[in-house]
DNA sequence: GGCCTTGCCGACCGATCGGTCGGTCTGTAA
DNA sequence: TTACAGACCGACCGATCGGTCGGCAAGGCC
């Protein structure tokens, strides 16, 4: 149904390098073009409410615009919601992006993985609810009725999938060097995704459990180093 | 807001010693009860859905009731959500009860523990999702407008938050026995939590990455070895 | 001046939402 | 037979849902 997607989005990207060709601008440090402004506003939304309790009027209010200007930027709200989930993954593969370039030993590599993603997660506080709803959320969105047969897998799925894909590549290697313990590479993968994700986006939980807010400077530190040892720990041979 | 609901019932309660009464009777295996079928149902939709993504209609014609039917049994759509929510905690914590009479060792502890909690989410299907949308979802419910301010703790959460508070004691002894690392314990609760519970309800994603349904027997075996292996590893000193 | 594009808006649409109301049917006890 | 209670249902309610449509204001281009 939905087509390949190549959104115009012009208003953004033209206006990006010709502002950013005046750096010394003073005035309204790059005032974020209403289509940006909607994206954050949504993301944020979606990520306590879900696809399904979210409503475009209430993205609008929370943007300050009417909700036709909405349609106007998005065609729908499903499209909406699937550029911030591509945000989201797109911020995740530019943090692994930077560590791709860490070779090393497997041990390492892990490292840099995870405090890489620790790193994005912490940065905004949508992102882990986001993802983990993506990721329980049967196939691509919650409570939709139809069910095309062969859905189009989503950008966000595919580039999800790799994500994944290079991290197994990751154990298995660190196996195949005797790094790791032989574990069951699948149910690795599950467990350290959980451990990871799931930290983030537990909200008032979360805050509970360790006693401050889970975005904290200080909160932030510790969990990555307590994560990341744990799962070495878990993995190493 | 809710009174202390002791709803009443009657009619399953009634009705099943006089079942039992006469237990030769072949036909009709204790049908149950419509109450228990609209949870059933209720829970299995609310699982994958969430609580916005699913109406009471089409909760109704997947029960054979209609929606007016429910409204008998249950006062309310939220009413019936957090009765959803009150029978998987009850089974964890039941699961758990049984577990209890284990005494012994920090460790030994620890392993039990989790295989309780890994039997019950591998029974049902949508017991882990719903966990995990009932922990991330802030506070109880999804993208209610309303905060009462001082909403009163619903049974759902203090029942969680006995079994989690359960938890801490087990960890906290272990560290004061030596047995397990010094851990930060609100961390160590949030990497065991998103470990177990997100496999589980990773759908999909989870039958993708270990290359079979999740809730076969044989995932099932494997996962409670590997992610007990996995956390006595990443706790043990 | 005319003209087109872009961002935005109010008004409106059909569909669906949670929930209510009046009523029927059935089984049980008096 | 009558009376009552519980299970169930169709019809309906106001509110809200995602989405459409026509039009207004501002800026660039000829």
């Amino acid at each position: 149904m939905r087509s390949v997607k190549v959104l115009p989005n012009t208003a953004t990207e033209a206006q990006l390098p010709a502002s950013d060709s005046s750096p010394e601008n003073p005035f309204v440090a790059r005032p974020p073009s209403s289509r940006e402004k909607i994206l954050e506003v949504a993301e944020s939304l979606f990520a306590v409410g879900g696809y399904a309790g979210v409503g475009m009027r209430q993205i609008a209010a929370s943007v300050g615009l009417s909700k036709s200007s909405l349609f106007h930027h998005f065609p729908t709200k499903l499209e909406l919601y699937a550029e911030v989930l591509d945000r989201v993954i797109e911020r995740l593969e530019l943090g692994l992006c930077g560590e791709a370039a860490h070779p090393g030993k497997a041990a390492d590599q892990l490292d840099h993985w995870i405090a890489s993603i620790v790193g994005t997660l912490a940065e905004s506080a949508p992102a882990a609810r986001l993802l983990l709803r993506a990721l329980v959320d049967d196939d691509p969105f919650p409570a939709i009725e139809f069910q095309p047969t062969d859905r189009e897998p989503m950008s966000f799925e595919i580039r999800l999938d790799r994500v994944i894909d290079r991290f197994r590549t990751l154990l298995e290697e660190g196996i195949a060097d005797g790094v790791f313990r032989p574990v069951s590479v699948g149910d690795a993968i599950q467990s350290t995704i959980g451990a990871i994700v799931f930290h983030f986006a537990s909200g008032d939980l979360g805050e509970a459990l360790i006693g401050e807010p889970i975005f904290s400077g200080s909160a932030v530190d510790r969990r990555r180093r307590e994560v990341s040892e744990f799962i070495r720990r878990g993995l190493l041979a």
